[in-house]
DNA sequence: TATGAATGAGAATTCATTCAT
DNA sequence: AATGAATGAATTCTCATTCAT
């Protein structure tokens, strides 16, 4: 007798996700191109034949995961603002949050995506739209905020963001090498980047 | 007429040059994976070929190159020592070295060394032992002299040096992009990173 | 309630027939190789995984069309001495016979099983003790009959029979494309290839 | 040293015709999904490697013999008007001249391309524009002399020479197998088609 | 019996490296 | 020294076949 369709879908699920995981870990350190399918096979646990039966090809896995990294960072930003404190407490810990394992592989995706060349061209298109100018202007109201507040340091608020993101950014791809001989900078020191010092 | 030995070792020198010169801004966005031989001859400008007269393989193109990186990140880093000004400026004044065109390909290259898979043990060997340590080392003097003039925050000068070239490494990585999406920070920003405000 | 053995034989009965006529079209546009265990699958509604409780391999599923292409080409052969009518008129009876609808595909699939290569050794030998003489011999009596009442041109009968049946297949085969750019001949011009004009 | 630029050039068409006559061959008897490259290879007598420096794709090699081979059909058809004789002789001729070895190879290619479905779009849309219309077209002034002249068939030319072309066609089908069961038929037989009898 | 998930052998294609010229 | 033709190992992807359910 045949599996019934609900216990199929949730397999069908379950390897999904088991792919997808293990899909992020390797494209995030190797790049499209230095990524073997047998080697998603052999993290995922199962054969590589298997995996063109959930994605169509090297690129399409590659383009759902930048999707699915997009959307992710996009509401760990929208996050600060449900996020308990003053401004500068919730930068703090949305910084902490973004650093938290498992962050690390997408931003790292989303750079393989913008530098690498085998990308595929819908990662590209994908990847363009959102551009580090919407993460700004997202937390432009929390920054503005700050600095009425007097704990955000003067200066054009945009042009603080981009800063802080951008070094947020550096941080996090140098996170994903293995071996790490760098070790994440301490948060507070961190924040003396956009802070009032007293 | 046969050309002098002189004149041939020069040629030569010239043709290593220029391969290496085009070897660093190939692998330098691309990885040792996804950089092609013929893409290096290409942009050389000369055939595919002969970078076989220069180079016995791939591997040794790029472990040389990598050695070269090494080098001259830290002669950089010990010019500091030869700048005039304060503490505070003389590191400033490396930043800006440092930012400067063509810097960034040799630190992608060592990241790419760092963290990616077709990489030479050789060449990985050679990076272990140039961790983000020596560098802290080299610049340990500077640094406490600065604490000394008040010209630095207090703490731990070891870390304030390594978070420091921590987030010069990150944003030397977010460099290499072609169609940049980040732009380099202000360097009197980042500098707060490590000064006492007035 | 168990169903009994013998609803259970209908079933498997019919399961087969549905594949193989699902086979047959499949396999005679697309030949061996060009045919997916999948297609077959799909245009006989069923899921592939079942092909192979009715057939031990693709293979076998083929070869076993074969065997029945063989057999209806003969019987339909023989049918001729049962129709009504003058030699020429049989001979055009057969033909348009021959051209209807259903029959192109089992000559495609013996033509394919002559000249693909994916074809088991079991399909080739089969079609060798079915060469093109055996169907010359089948209707020898008819022409020869045919040239004895006038109807038929004179010369080497054998000849004669080999030259209209090769015509006729060529146009078989021409006949299983999908988007025809060909038409079928008119019959009767077709005939004058073995007629004697008035 | 290296080469002359024109030695090597002519190395290259050299090579390049090597691989498109093996590669007729085989793509004539196999089809397009069922010819692989290493055998294209093997009966040129070079790795699979060198292939694809002449040719970017198996579908690139095939479209290129789909072009030559509509460019080498027409012209075969053109010939017709500078064969001597009258109009049936001039048939006589060309039926022989297509007959000819080597030529079936190219019939079996386009119909190879008409009826498969590994077929690039670019070889099908080439081969749409040479519909057996234009065949027609092209011989439909030498029919026409036929008929003014008493030696061909009455009745509409278009459908006489369709009908030729499409046995012939077949024909031409039926002898791209190896072993053949069939033989060619007698050229005079088959012009019973179109020729009035005395 | 019926399903479709899973496997792995095999084919297309790429590219580092060799080598004749 | 210089070129680019040639090779073949390695990689992506396909699909016949198996097997748990």
């Amino acid at each position: 007798m045949a599996p019934s369709d609900k216990e199929n879908q949730h397999l069908r699920d379950m390897r999904r996700e088991q792919i997808l995981d293990a899909a992020v870990k390797v494209f995030s350190r190797r790049g499209v191109i230095g990524t073997k399918m047998s080697m998603i096979a052999e993290v995922a646990g199962l054969s590589h034949g298997l995996l063109y039966h959930y994605f169509k090809s090297k690129d399409q896995l590659f383009t759902t995961l930048v999707e699915f990294a997009m959307e992710q960072s996009h509401s760990t930003m929208m996050y600060v603002y449900q996020l308990p404190g003053s401004p500068i407490e919730k930068i703090k810990t949305l910084t902490e949050l973004i650093f938290r394992e498992g962050n690390s592989a997408y931003f790292m995706l989303i750079h393989q995506a913008r530098t690498s060349d085998g990308v595929p061209e819908s990662a590209k298109e994908l990847i363009q739209r959102h551009s580090i100018k919407t993460y700004v202007d997202q937390l432009l109201p929390l920054f503005e905020e700050g600095q009425r507040v007097g704990e955000i340091a003067d200066g054009d608020p945009q042009e603080l963001i981009s800063c802080y993101l951008t070094v947020i950014s550096g941080l996090m791809l140098l996170d994903t090498q293995v071996n790490g001989d760098y070790s994440k900078p301490d948060i507070d020191i961190l924040l003396r980047i956009i802070t009032v010092s007293r």
